[in-house]
DNA sequence: GTCAACCATAGACCACACTCTATTGTTGTA
DNA sequence: TACAACAATAGAGTGTGGTCTATGGTTGAC
């Protein structure tokens, strides 16, 4: 069987240490996020002399959306489920509203607790300048 | 030496099992927190037959900030800066004040990251919709 | 053909933030 | 005085999210 995804002259693939390269995050990392379902790299079955996996530009976004969400606090699991709501067809279209929309309302409520944090320290900060702590 | 913190009446103390009670806190949870350095509770002197640690209302107060500070993303060790900053004399009021306005900053970018994670999931939904993905 | 720079896999190790178990001792009510 | 319900300490175990090491194979420039 010839893969169609090797067979597409415009598709620019690339090895880890170039995806790496590309969004900052380690090989050690990146591998990770492979074994947890993130991302997927293909091999190439015309090649038997190795078994390197080929990332495309998705891949790419893929992980740049990786590191944004994890910064914003949702953990891998939450992410898998946003990028398959995404990229893939595991999910019928309701499913995947219904995925997305979950994961709006729970920004709602960190920016709902982080406004509240703000108002406490900044509290806090009022005590400090009149000497009341 | 006799300990004022048991000497004034109108002081109320309680014991981890109650103060467990009034937080949602786990007594694991609170004396992981108390190993930690974030709270502190007291042992009466006059007291030989045990080792009892008590807590006063402040403990319960501090318990609370953690939790809030904990759902939006601070660590144990940002946590207690904080407290620290607020609660004791181990800073100056300009360090006091300098920590506080390091958390008042990453809050800001907290903030800026949710809104631009929002942003996206609103594209992804954009894309289901219309059948774009 | 040598060698640096890459590739893959497996599994050990780490920090963080708990969570639980085991053990021993204390208190207060019946 | 028996007993349930509490207390303390030490230390083991858990889940998450990496990070590193060891081992062995491949590629490409010289």
């Amino acid at each position: 069987m010839v893969d169609i995804y090797f067979s597409i002259p415009y598709i620019y693939l690339m090895l880890i240490n170039e995806l790496s390269k590309k969004t900052g995050l380690s090989t050690h990392t990146i591998r990770f996020y492979e074994k947890s379902g993130l991302i997927e790299g293909k091999q190439n079955e015309a090649i038997k002399s190795n078994n390197y996996f080929h990332y495309d530009e998705v891949t790419v976004e893929k992980l740049e959306f990786i590191s944004d969400a994890k910064s914003v606090g949702f953990t891998i699991r939450e992410i898998g489920q946003m990028i398959d709501a995404w990229y893939n067809q595991k999910y019928t279209k309701e499913q995947k509203l219904e995925i997305l929309d979950d994961k709006l309302i729970s920004l709602e409520q960190k920016m709902k607790e982080i406004k509240e944090m703000k108002k406490q320290i900044i509290e806090f900060k009022d005590d400090v300048l009149n000497d009341r702590c």
